[in-house]
DNA sequence: AGCGCTGCTTTGAACGTTAAAACCAGGGTG
DNA sequence: CACCCTGGTTTTAACGTTCAAAGCAGCGCT
């Protein structure tokens, strides 16, 4: 009857609902949960908390609690260190509670996860791309690339002529990714790329560093794209040491619009947060329907972020 | 038997076992939820997040989530806007899922939150002190004025006498607190601390323009404490603008070790998170084995934070 | 009148666990 | 020898749902 209200007088249905109204029924989701074999949560793992990602990952996890909880589902959380380790806590999960789905964070070349959950046939979503695995499964992304690529079109319509990128090591599909916009851009533009680019570790030190040898060089670059916040401040960081002013003597631009990013007036690209965390809800249920999770969409969806402009560029 | 081990005989209790490993039995949690209501899930509020917060908060959950496993428990996310609507969410989710607990952060002066809690008998610890209520619950905090006062003694020993504080409006618990630390320092080493503390919005940009007042008073401060890293990042600011190297000309020490501290080598006090943690499941399964919570232990818990020396103090 | 529809409504079993109650040998006791 | 312990094992009911199956009108048909 609760669960099939159609076929039912209308006068009983107003009655039972009356009475639900009346003395404030609650289904208990756990006996749900038990005769169903549905417990209507999705478990996330938290993974170590590691430099500056942890604030990206934070607001998407409010994002997604928020988004979950209006659509009636809860999230449950779980860590994990290692891909192993997180395949252990997939086992030791289901075993335990019944859980409907999981959104991965994180995905990364050779990521071992993705593969156990599509052979164990556990639905699931992951925030990032399967970078360079054939695995099929549906995911969301935020488009790195068009992030940069108006970053540095925004730098090139500004007039700029030599734009340096400080990008992380090669082999990171979103560090890569993320290179590429600017080199599209710069390439469309006809503006040169060459010994304009460097790589280095997330690190403002590096960012610092890196910043300092390209200003060094020759025909020096009048504006970095970086790849990151924590390398965008880096830069400005030398810059200011050389007395040059961001944003009018040289333009930084950074990725992430994180807090330090807002309170330094830094231009970054901001990811569309909540629509990811609605567009992997959407996913999961669009595999929950199909349930016994036969038919497997595959597909995966991309946001465009957005260009946050400040003070730096 | 799986519950009372001890009255069974040795060799059936072995059979068991052997049975139990041999399949991988798993008891379903539903279903002893459903019986035993009780789920071993605590449910977390994640507040919308704000500024730099986020990342404490983020590790916190973190080290939480971790601990609470190790234990046996789980972490449920929720999300609340305000006190009422975080109340209407326990009203919520204590209907449908038999929640074991409630760790409640960010605590504040007025919070209606506890007040409810106690009323209606739910079992929950807080992540900060009851600041200026009569609310007699289990919290655990970390001692910010300790952490003040060892940062200010530390720079006393390096030959500072004129020392400033950068801090909170005043009304905020922790910044209140934390402000004292430096106060209680300055004046055992008899250093001086009127026209020395200043009070602003936690931004960058006001720590720096605080920072720049207080250096262009007569006697200037050669240190600043200040009670949040974006602000002693802000006083960084001022002071490389002004030519000044950070930790050798003037010294600034911030507050929560976040990353871009470590990143820009500010000494800060680090709050010992995975203990607190701990130390919030401690206080919860003191008051979920004293069942129907009735003794209420009711006494908090002061954790001593970490100063962690930088190059710039 | 008896039969089989149709359209609702009521009943009952099942989900996996726990906790209490019932059971059952064997041994000591009156 | 009937009795009651005692230490251990097996049965059973219950938790709150859902879903299928059974029940039961009333109606039209033969």
């Amino acid at each position: 009857m609760l669960n099939a209200p159609h076929l039912v007088r209308e006068e009983t249905r107003l009655r039972v609902e009356d009475a639900i109204a009346r003395i404030g029924y609650r289904p208990v989701k756990a006996a749900q949960a038990l005769r169903t074999r549905r417990s209507y949560l999705i478990a996330l793992g938290m993974q170590t908390p590691a430099e500056d990602r942890g604030e990206v990952l934070h607001v998407f996890l409010h994002d997604l609690t928020e988004r979950s909880q209006q659509r009636g589902y809860r999230i449950l959380l779980y860590t994990a260190g290692s891909d192993d380790a997180e395949i252990a806590a997939y086992d030791a999960l289901l075993g335990e509670y019944d859980l409907d789905a999981f959104v991965l964070t994180g995905t990364h070349t050779g990521d071992r996860r993705t593969d156990w959950l599509l052979r164990h046939g556990v639905p699931f979503v992951t925030f990032g791309r399967p970078w360079g695995s054939t695995a099929r499964h549906p995911w969301v992304d935020v488009d790195g690339a068009s992030g940069v690529r108006a970053a540095t079109s925004h730098l090139i319509g500004a007039g700029h002529r030599r734009i340096g990128f400080l990008g992380w090591p090669e082999g990171s599909g979103v560090g890569d990714d993320r290179r590429t916009g600017w080199e599209q851009a710069c390439r469309a533009a006809g503006l040169p790329v060459t010994g304009l680019s460097r790589r280095m570790r997330n690190s403002l030190a590096e960012g610092r560093a890196e910043c300092a040898r390209l200003l060094d060089a020759s025909p020096s670059p009048t504006a970095f794209v970086c790849v990151s916040d924590v390398i965008a401040l880096g830069a400005w960081a030398e810059l200011t040491a050389r007395g040059l002013v961001p944003g009018t003597d040289v333009a930084v631009t950074g990725f992430d619009d994180s807090a330090a990013a807002a309170a330094a007036g830094l231009t970054s690209i901001a990811q569309p947060l909540a629509d990811v965390a609605g567009a992997c809800l959407d996913a999961l249920q669009k595999l929950l329907v199909s349930s016994a999770g036969r038919p497997l969409p595959s597909d995966g969806v991309l946001l465009e972020p957005r260009l946050v402009l400040r003070a730096s560029g």
